[in-house]
DNA sequence: TCGATATTGATAATCTATTATCAGTAAGGA
DNA sequence: TCCTTACTGATAATAGATTATCAATATCGA
């Protein structure tokens, strides 16, 4: 049987007060205000059982790095900071990209990963 | 002075007979049909000092793996086949891109990537 | 052809991210 | 409140990819 734990709850909130996917440690560093002590044995374990039960998503961005989100977000992309090396969810595409690919491919999924600065590090630029 | 080793021109000929991104075991393999027992540390240290060199290009995926392609090829993107796990290249986009943005960022690259079926797994599906 | 040395193959070492272990703790039904 | 046991924190273990080591080899200028 499922127990809600403090290190659950903390977790959870620190997604819904969340705008953009967040890696591991930026979860564990939050979940630590709530939380004192959480560990991130703690945090792993949790977030692998969120997956699994469909409460969280996760987003593969290039270089391995994982990072995690709320579902239900409708279709969306993500723009990675070069800077700040935060990543934000941008708005959906309408775009036809099924012209791009070859004869005889079929097209299942896509992902746009966009970069550049965010708002903040352009500012300072 | 670097030398025009069996081993270096093994490594190069596998990329100029290829029309998608290799992995390294991709590349490793192929190079062993030209220069039997060429080692995986010798393709590491070729691929390094190939990239250094501007004589190849690195493709990230998500998920951590790196692919090898050479360079000068135009601006272009990657499918992925979700059976064969290989990656082709596909054709440049024409899109706007900025408009998905948020006001303030600045966008500097994109990367698009695709991923379904294959021409040669969508004919066995 | 010879010799200096860049390069190689085999594999040990390293690195980093994730998982397993295990004794102690706390959630929540009875 | 008590008791069962899911969960936790600390950290050891693991796994997979890349790099370092080092003696042996092969390149290429002289």
């Amino acid at each position: 049987m499922e127990r809600n734990t403090q290190q659950r709850q903390a977790i959870l909130k620190v997604f819904e007060r969340s705008t953009r996917p967040l890696k591991i440690q930026e979860i564990h560093t939050a979940a630590k205000k709530r939380c004192t002590g959480i560990g991130i044995a703690t945090v792993y374990r949790n977030l692998k059982a969120l997956l699994e039960d469909g409460r969280l998503v996760a987003v593969d961005m290039p270089g391995g790095l994982v990072l995690y989100e709320l579902p239900g977000i409708e279709h969306h992309h993500h723009f990675s900071c070069n800077s700040c090396e935060k990543v934000f969810d941008v708005e959906a595409c309408g775009l036809n990209l099924q012209s791009l690919i070859p004869n005889g491919f079929k097209l299942e999924q896509h992902e746009i990963l966009l970069s550049g600065l965010c708002d903040s590090c352009a500012i300072r630029a």
